[in-house]
DNA sequence: CATGAATGAGCATTCATTCAT
DNA sequence: TATGAATGAATGCTCATTCAT
């Protein structure tokens, strides 16, 4: 597994320049989402972009760097996406509503461009291009890490710092998972659901048991009072 | 994208045939690890197995194959870790050492060859060889199934089905996460009380809201009762 | 263009030898009219004999002795036929019968076994192995040439050496290419009609002058005599 | 026997590029002649042509188009061949004028590269590479066809197209069997006399008695009429 | 800067042939 | 003799990459 190239040859300072890279760029991502990662080809990208294979690797040093500008391209979407949201948002008035407009606004990002999302999620890890998502949960963890804080007093973890790990890590398995193999979860909005219970349930698990005693987050209705 | 060959071309009778493909399933492994899944090459397992390409195509058809051996028996020598010690544990009085049984099966399952797992989980694309490993944790959803059925009365969840795929996922990536990621937390084992706080939660958050209050699985020691 | 060693190795003598000898070039057949030459190995041939290859390769060198085996047995089955039609043949009262009775026995010859022998006419001619075919025809010649002369009283060549040469190569490329492209004509037997036409007129042109305004062989009817 | 492309993949526009698909064009026929069809790979022609595999490839599919190319450039120019000499010939003033021009056109163009010839006429198989040979038998086939319907008055046969096909296969097995196996008949030029009397025998029986019992064509000189 | 013809290392795959059992 | 596992040279073919125009 040698160390690949991935970052771009040069940048482009012309507007003519500007548009062959926009044209490689999204010819990578039309010939992945047809052909898949492994199909895919610098001279068969070129074609795609219109362009000869010369000027791809005038900006691209190959393969990867493709792939990778296109990743990048995604995540830096999907970010603007839920910033975008996030602003947007109504002010939060519980950590409940706060959690729930994170976890909208991330499986919203992922139904962005789904076809083009499956396919870098799931071709795409054997080369190190997934990193820049990982920096965009890291980004999450940051995020989620503040959320924690910010809420400490109801919220009954020790370390902030972890718990933004672990709760990132498994929602993010969960969706991606989910996306793969369970799209009609994703579809109904009962992942949603329980993926906010997963979350609360970790951080204040007293509320969920209330909340769930009371039939919400799909726990079921009982009888008589939670904990004890 | 079409459908790819992974099953062996033919079962080896002879004792010497038999020397033979293993020689070549584990060149393949080796080689997976080293270089990783782009760069092997059936030339490069047969000369790392040291036997000839003929050879190789005598019992594989090709690279998919290969990967697809190595899987079948990494899946097979994971269940089999598991199994054992599930039948030797002591008898689980609660659910919740149950569950604690279970993750450190699959935690211990998952580090005892980390280096092959890492590269079929991350590298190995979604072709018919992945799927042992997802049968292996579709294996995994029916035992929780099977755990949150047997314990419905404590449980707090409605659909065990839906239960039992949201937590496997979330798990399988948080440690697949931590594996990569955070090591540290997975020798230290507040991976493993982690998990088990997120399991618990999710599914009796009621007893998790009690022992959180008590400090156990990492929660916060508090005077009085939570939420509110 | 090196020469090729197509003798077979050594001649089986026991009985059970010659078993798997009839047995691996009835195969060679069988796989020949099946996949055609180029997709015949011996590693195939060997399995359709249900053969092991070493046994294979004990009796032949190799694939080009394989097909001229299966050559020199159909050309010695299509000589069988010819001289067994010959010899049951009635006394021939003129040489337009006995004309008739050779290129009958030819064509007979060819039907016998004809998808064999579109094969072998078709895709072996590459390896010396038509060799034998045309030491087939070489006894054609001679027998023509016996014919021409036992009929010389009433023959119009000169050298009839030259004239059987020149009849067989004709009859035979007329006969191998309507095979090929015209078995229609093979099959409505006007195909032997216009070769008996043609041998004929070649031989004994004021004979067939004659018969054609008499109307046989395909000729038109006409009034008065022909040519001038 | 799957189909097989025969069809090159682009056709070059640049000089460059017309200059590399003549030379392996011209290798090719080389290699024909030298090692023979089987023998005959990309690689190999590649090298002989002193262009790489992947040049090759961006002209030819492979193997059999490389034939295909050189069949059609060995058919093109054989039609040349005869059209020209068809062309500068005196004005025929009889039938046999013509058929004596026919021939002898034709097998001059065979004699033009009679090694190459060879080769494609008895070891390319019969696949689509074959269908431009076929085309100019064809050919050959409608003018015949036209010329025996011109002299239909003195012709005396029915079926024209019949006829043209029965003279043109016999002609073309006779001219190549004398090519490989009697050289001498070629040479001396009574190849040609024998041809000549073959198919004015039999298309004009009457004629050619008269003529063959002047001596002509090779018949021998008799008193009275042949025929009974 | 753009082009695309040319390169050739490298991969998948087959198959004639041998030889220990 | 028979077997069939093992061999490895040879083939077809692709594709990242360069460079003269």
């Amino acid at each position: 597994m040698a160390r690949i190239r991935t970052a771009p040859r040069k940048s482009p300072t012309q507007q003519r320049s500007r548009a062959t890279v926009d044209a490689i760029v999204d010819a990578t991502a039309r010939v992945l989402v047809r052909d898949g990662y492994d199909a895919l080809s610098t001279n068969r990208v070129a074609k795609e972009a219109g362009v000869s294979v010369g000027s791809l690797y005038q900006y691209f040093p190959g393969k990867e760097a493709l792939v990778a500008a296109v990743m990048e391209q995604h995540a830096s979407r999907m970010q603007e996406n839920i910033a975008e949201r996030m602003k947007n948002a109504p002010p939060a008035a519980t950590p409940e509503d706060v959690a729930t407009e994170m976890i909208r606004a991330m499986l919203a990002a992922q139904q962005a461009e789904p076809r083009l999302h499956r396919v870098l999620v799931e071709q795409v890890p054997r080369i190190g291009a997934l990193r820049r998502l990982h920096e965009l949960f890291g980004n999450y963890e940051l995020l989620v890490e503040a959320w924690l804080l910010e809420n400490s007093e109801r919220i009954e973890v020790q370390d902030a710092r972890m718990a933004a790990f672990v709760l990132v890590a498994a929602v993010e398995g969960l969706v991606n998972r989910a996306t793969l193999d369970r799209p009609d979860l994703v579809a109904s909005g009962r992942l949603e659901e329980q993926i906010l219970r997963l979350v609360l349930a970790y951080v204040v698990p007293s509320h969920v048991a209330q909340a769930s005693a009371d039939g919400r987050y799909g726990g079921r209705k009982r009888k008589g009072p939670a904990g004890g």
